[in-house]
DNA sequence: TCCTACATTGTAATCATTACAAGTTAGGAT
DNA sequence: ATCCTAACTTGTAATGATTACAATGTAGGA
C-alpha cells in the first residue's frame, strides 16, 4: 500500500519512516488541503504516540522536496497538498472548504514579459461553494419541497 | 492633507481621529503592501504614543468597510493595500517586495459557470522582480562592468 | 547484527494577532 | 463654548500557529 510512498521517499534520499508514509497518503486520500493540525488530529487515531512536531517536520521537509505544495489562502494558517501541477483553488467562506479549481492562468507570459522571472503561480477565489450555494437557495425558495 | 480622508472615514461612520489618519494615508502613499508591524514602526517615529493594537484595531476596522484590502501571500503575515479593486501580485523572493500587477482574470465565468459564487479573485506570483533578476545577471556577466 | 546519521518526540520559546480593561477623545447635543 | 458619551486608543495579558531544542529512537547501509 505504501510501495511507491516508500520508492518517492527514497528517491528523495529521505527515510521512509512510518510517519511520513502516513502522512503523504493522508494528503493522497485526503484533497481537502488540510492543515498540519488538520493531520495531526488525524493521524492521532491510529497512531497516538504521533507528535505535533513530526507532523510539521515532515510536511517541511516534504515540501523542500516539491512532494507537496503548502498554500497560503486563509490568514493564520498554512494548508497542504499532495496535487504539485499548477492548479487554481477555491475558498468557501460559508464552510470553510477549500476545493480545485482546474485553470491555467494565460497570463505568465505577459508578466514574464514585464521583466518578471516566475517560479510559482497561485490563483484563488474566495465565495460560496455550489454546495453551499444550493443550500442557501433552498432556504430562501422552498418551493420544491419534498 | 488628510481632508479626503476625513470625508472617507466620516461616510462610513468612523471617527476621524489622527492614528486612522496617518494609517490610511501611509497606505496611499506606500505601495509596499506593508504589514501591520510595518505600519507601526513607520509611524511610531512621528507617533510616538502609537499603539500596536491601534494599527491592528484601525486595520480591521478600514478592511471591514472595505476602505483598504488585506493579502495574504506571505505564511504568517497579512498585509494591507489601499486598493481596492480586483488587481494581482508579485512577491519576489529575494527582496521580500510585494509589487502590483496589472491583470484582470478571464477565468472568472468559467468558473462561475460550475456554480460557485465568486466574492472575491486573488492572483498572484512567486519569483524575482526585474531589479533582483539584473543585479543576479550582473553578477553572472559582468561585460560592460563601467 | 551493529552502527550512526537521520528522525521522532515532548517541551519550551517565538511571533503574529486578539482579548480585555482602563483611560482618552471626537464630535453631536446643549 | 462646554458637556457628554459612545467610540477609540493604549498597554498588557492571552491565544494559536509554528519553530527551536535536546533527549531518545530507528531506518537502513556496512
Ligand atoms: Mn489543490
Ligand atoms: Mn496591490
Ligand atoms: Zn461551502
Ligand atoms: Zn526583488
Amino acid at each position: 500500500m505504501y510501495e511507491p510512498y516508500i520508492t518517492l521517499l527514497k528517491e528523495h534520499h529521505l527515510k521512509a519512516t512510518p510517519q511520513r508514509l502516513q502522512i503523504i497518503h493522508y494528503l493522497h486520500t485526503h484533497h481537502t488541503h488540510p492543515n498540519a493540525d488538520d493531520i495531526y488530529t488525524a493521524l492521532r487515531h491510529t497512531s497516538p504516540s504521533l507528535s505535533r512536531t513530526t507532523v510539521y517536520n515532515a510536511l517541511e521537509t516534504l515540501k523542500k522536496e516539491n512532494i507537496i505544495h503548502s498554500i497560503t489562502i486563509s490568514a493564520g494558517e498554512t494548508r497542504y497538498d499532495a496535487r504539485i501541477d499548477t492548479h487554481h483553488h477555491f475558498l468557501c467562506t460559508t464552510c470553510n472548504t477549500i476545493s480545485d479549481i482546474e485553470l491555467v492562468c494565460p497570463n505568465i507570459k505577459r508578466v514574464e514579459g514585464g521583466g518578471y522571472c516566475i517560479e510559482e503561480v497561485h490563483g484563488y477565489f474566495k465565495g460560496i461553494c455550489p454546495q453551499c450555494a444550493q443550500k442557501q437557495e433552498r432556504k430562501h425558495e422552498p418551493k420544491d419541497a419534498a
